[in-house]
RNA sequence: GCGGAUGUGGUGAAAUUGGUAUACACGCCAGACUUAGGAUCUGGUGCUUCACGGCGUGGAGGUUCGAGUCCUCUCAUCCGCACCA
């Protein structure tokens, strides 16, 4: 019978699912290996992204299997979020109703695929039971103080009509949506990531070699930790008075104190304190504060496009060194977010600050050697015009310019980082709702846990108009869980990331536990850190800082224990292209699974997909390559009749000839090859090209037995690739023993062969090859490579004779 | 500007510790079988030259008997962050 794909897939698709077969086992003595692939958001329809991602993670999951290890390979839904909120807004339909349909539809298209996920874990992050817990793990942190609620500058996207973290805007827009992000003072609720900054940053270390070092280098600069000098510039006596001696001076940082003696102005961002009093007096002219204000609306983005922009502000501050009188400026590079909203400016050894004072005519004082007149110095040198630190190195000044703050206790060394807490509310309502209560007198009071979750109401009307919660009759109306009097009820929802970050402790948790608690310690530690974690590159930052996070945060909280990291190792798999382009419905060049799958099966798709490329790079579409990776697997289907026994051949080597030589040689390459491949490099590609290869030597032999060792150990081999295609034939052909007895060992005699092709090289460059007999002596070699070569020879001497063992002869000739 | 990567045939890509560059596949060319082929099979296929040969891993140097691989410099492309003081 000739190879039929859909026969063949949904035959072995139903009796997976029947003998439950990708379970992991309680034992928990037994070694584990947990695979993770990133979860779906249940958009309605799988697209080439996910089959790539999963199919790199399930050959993982089944090779593991396959050696006996006890593996955990679950998936479930990321199902909050936007999209189901526009498709009701869109098409009337509600946002529960879409998004369990959709999942409803891409589980069964998953299936099609020959995944072995675990079924009896698979969840969505949206249905009550998992909010009921991400809810009690959001109340155990604001009691320790880890969440807070506050009123602050948010980035608000309007067509989305929520906020956003500051990992969700790029380049100024939403993420999601591309509009401009707009700045709006509003309360929200925040986590403390900064607190585990510190952390953060130096675990990244135990990731080396384990992560791709693109991805820790964008959360270490994320992170943004840098070291520097912390001050305050007092304010000058005229200028005291002039405020109402409400401000004494302000705080500064810098990272370069050893330009100390170069401060010629300082700077502030126009939401300071101190500049919106000067507003709020009037002690600016009516048209500086009016351009100050139109500046306090722009974006950073809008206020870095614009260019730099500054107004004197008519007072001074005293430098703490000098004495001398400095002016202060508002200037519209200044960062009301970072470093206390003030910079001593030092256009010497700035650039920024260069071009703000040339621009305003402000004085320069160079104080490190080495630059030219007329521009700013960033480099290294000695210190000039800085009294007694005059000669030393500008490195050893930093150190010397702190300690010197520290001594007179003027400041102190410090660190800062740009990493900002984490906004976790969304002014959305498909997504799980904050468990919090507004009380007149208690203030805000978190729900009792024993009346988590606090659902969603279903009764709902969506129009992109407001907030549903808030628009609903009744829903926020409750009591007060603290002294019973009526209150409010929260309306904002969470950030859907926050789902996300825990996702993988719920999958170890056995699902017979899931009713009793959110994360099983005992399951846990068993469990994590995950062994393999596989996604796309864009969450490099957005999910993968905040699991970290959340691992950590989790731990001090008490749910689990003693983890440092979640994810163990990180595959970062590259992009599905066409046409050179990111596949994408807008461009039209997409392919549709579905359709692929129908047309050649779910092993053809798989095969390609790993056999294109490496998984870590982007993978060009290719039609036609498509179709030879199903010629191969048909070849490989029709080559059945070649076996005639269902056992593991026991070979006689000396008995073969050249051709059956070769193939077995071939075939324990691919062998050898595997372990690499699926532990440590996933070059998958090679490997399916080494099963090629020994196939088509195979193909040059006629050896029964040859045959039957080398399709029981390519079906072995392949098995986690096209697990449908190999399932068949090592069932029909070896009672499916290969793939379930466990490694298969490596026969190292079968590398031995009659002759050897030797490359022969004179001064490096190659020009003949020889065949040797195996036992040939470096003797016998060199002078066979000699006469290869003679013509090369004439006229001249050999002065050295190398012999690269089974690879070839190089002679040196003068 | 800072950080991270990547440059190999017509294309996707291979290449243990430095050891025959281009495995495997796609495409292309030729042939076979066919009423036909966008099916299947066989053979060929880095560039250049009539040929001997020469040249070939972005470029220039270096180390070495030998460099895609190691070192120095340089160019190009991609990605991320970006006025973070």
């Amino acid at each position: 019978m000739s190879y039929s794909p859909s026969d063949i897939e949904s035959k072995w698709q139903t009796k997976w699912s029947e003998q439950q077969a990708f379970e992991p086992l309680d034992d928990k003595s037994l070694e584990k290996k947990y695979i993770l692939s990133m979860f779906p958001f249940p958009s309605g329809r799988l697209h080439m992204g996910h089959v790539r991602n999963y199919s790199i993670g399930d050959a993982m999951a089944r090779y593991y299997r396959k050696q006996n290890y006890n593996v955990l390979h679950p998936i479930g839904w990321d199902a909050f979020g936007m999209p189901a909120e526009n498709a009701a807004i869109k098409h009337g339909r509600h946002p529960k109703d879409w998004t369990y349909s959709n999942i409803a539809y891409m589980r069964k298209e998953l299936k099609t695929l020959g995944l072995s996920f675990s079924e009896t874990r698979e969840f969505a992050t949206c249905d009550e039971l998992y909010t009921k817990w991400e809810q009690e793990f959001i109340i155990k942190m604001f009691e320790e103080k880890l969440l807070y609620r506050e009123s602050t500058t948010v980035n608000w996207c309007e067509e989305c009509h929520t906020v956003l973290a500051n990992e969700q805007v790029e380049e100024g827009c939403c993420w999601r949506c591309d509009n401009e992000v707009e700045l709006k003072e509003m309360p929200g609720y925040y986590l403390d990531i900064k607190k585990y900054a510190d952390e953060l940053l130096d675990d990244l270390k135990l990731l080396e070699g384990k992560w791709p070092s693109q991805v820790l280098a964008m959360q270490s600069n994320w992170i943004g930790k840098s070291q520097g000098l912390e001050f305050s510039f007092k304010l000058s006596d005229s200028s005291k008075e002039k405020l109402e001696n409400k401000f004494e001076g302000f705080e500064v940082f810098t990272t370069r104190p050893d330009t100390i003696y170069g401060v010629t102005y300082t700077a502030l961002a126009p939401e300071h304190p101190i500049v919106k009093a000067l507003m709020k007096y009037e002690l600016l002219d009516a048209e500086v504060i009016e351009k100050i204000t139109a500046i306090s609306n722009m974006t950073e983005v809008e206020r870095a496009k614009a260019g730099k922009e500054g107004f004197d502000l008519g007072i001074t501050v005293i430098h703490p060194l000098t004495n001398e009188e400095i002016p202060v400026w508002m200037a519209n590079f200044v960062l009301a977010s970072y470093g206390g909203g003030a910079v001593m400016s030092v256009p010497t050894h700035d650039e920024r600050d260069f071009e703000f004072a040339t621009q305003y005519n402000l004085p320069l004082k160079y104080v490190i050697e080495g630059g030219e007149e007329g521009e700013a110095y960033t480099g290294e040198g000695k210190l000039i015009n800085s009294d007694e630190l005059n000669g030393i190195k500008n490195s050893e000044a930093k150190v010397a310019v702190i300690k010197l703050f520290e001594e007179k206790n003027l400041g102190k060394g410090t660190t800062n980082y740009k990493l900002r807490n984490w906004g976790i509310s969304r002014q959305r309502y498909w997504g799980a709702p904050i468990p919090f209560v507004h009380c007149e007198s208690c203030g805000l009071v978190p729900e009792k846990v024993e009346n988590l979750p606090i659902a969603l109401p279903e009764d709902v009307e969506i129009t992109g108009e407001g907030n549903p919660l808030e628009n609903h009759p009744t829903w926020s109306t409750c009591a007060c869980p603290k002294c019973g009097s009526d209150a409010k009820r929260e309306t904002d929802t969470l950030d859907t990331f926050v789902q996300s970050s825990w996702y993988q402790f719920r999958y170890a948790t056995d699902p017979k536990k899931w009713n009793e608690c959110g994360i099983d310690k005992d399951d846990v530690n068993y469990w994590l850190g995950v062994d393999q974690y596989i996604g796309g590159i864009e969450h490099a930052i957005l999910h993968l800082l905040y699991a970290r996070f959340f691992t950590k945060a989790l731990r001090d909280l008490g749910f689990i224990e003693d983890l440092k990291e979640p994810f163990e190792n990180l595959l970062t798999q590259g992009m599905v292209l066409m046409d050179g382009a990111k596949m994408s419905k807008s461009k039209g060049n997409t392919v549709d699974p579905d359709a692929l799958i129908e047309k050649y099966g779910a092993d053809t798709a798989r095969l390609f997909t790993l056999f294109a490329a490496p998984p870590q790079k982007e993978l060009e579409w290719n039609d036609s390559a498509v179709e030879g990776a199903f010629r191969f697997i048909k070849k490989l289907y029709d080559r059945k009749s070649k076996v005639t026994s269902n056992e593991m051949p026991s070979i006689d080597q000396s008995s073969l000839n050249k051709e059956e030589k070769i193939a077995r040689a071939k075939i324990y390459e691919a062998l050898k090859k595997s372990v690499d491949v699926y532990e440590k490099t996933f070059a998958f590609n090679t490997l399916i090209a080494s099963c090629m290869e020994a196939l088509n030597a195979l193909d040059k032999q006629q050896n029964e037995q040859v045959w039957t060792e080398g399709l029981y150990i390519i079906t072995h081999l392949l098995e986690p690739i096209i697990p449908h295609v190999c399932a068949e034939l090592s069932e029909e052909l070896f009672k499916s023993k290969n793939l379930t007895s466990g490694k298969i060992e490596i026969l190292e005699e079968v590398f031995v062969q009659d002759s050897i092709t030797l490359g022969v090289a004179v001064n490096g460059k190659r020009r003949a090859e020889i065949e040797v007999d195996a036992g040939a002596s470096k003797e016998e070699i060199i002078a066979m490579a000699k006469e290869s070569i003679a013509k090369w020879l004439e006229g001249k001497n050999v002065v050295k004779e190398i012999l690269v063992p089974k690879k070839m002869v190089n002679l040196v000739v003068k």
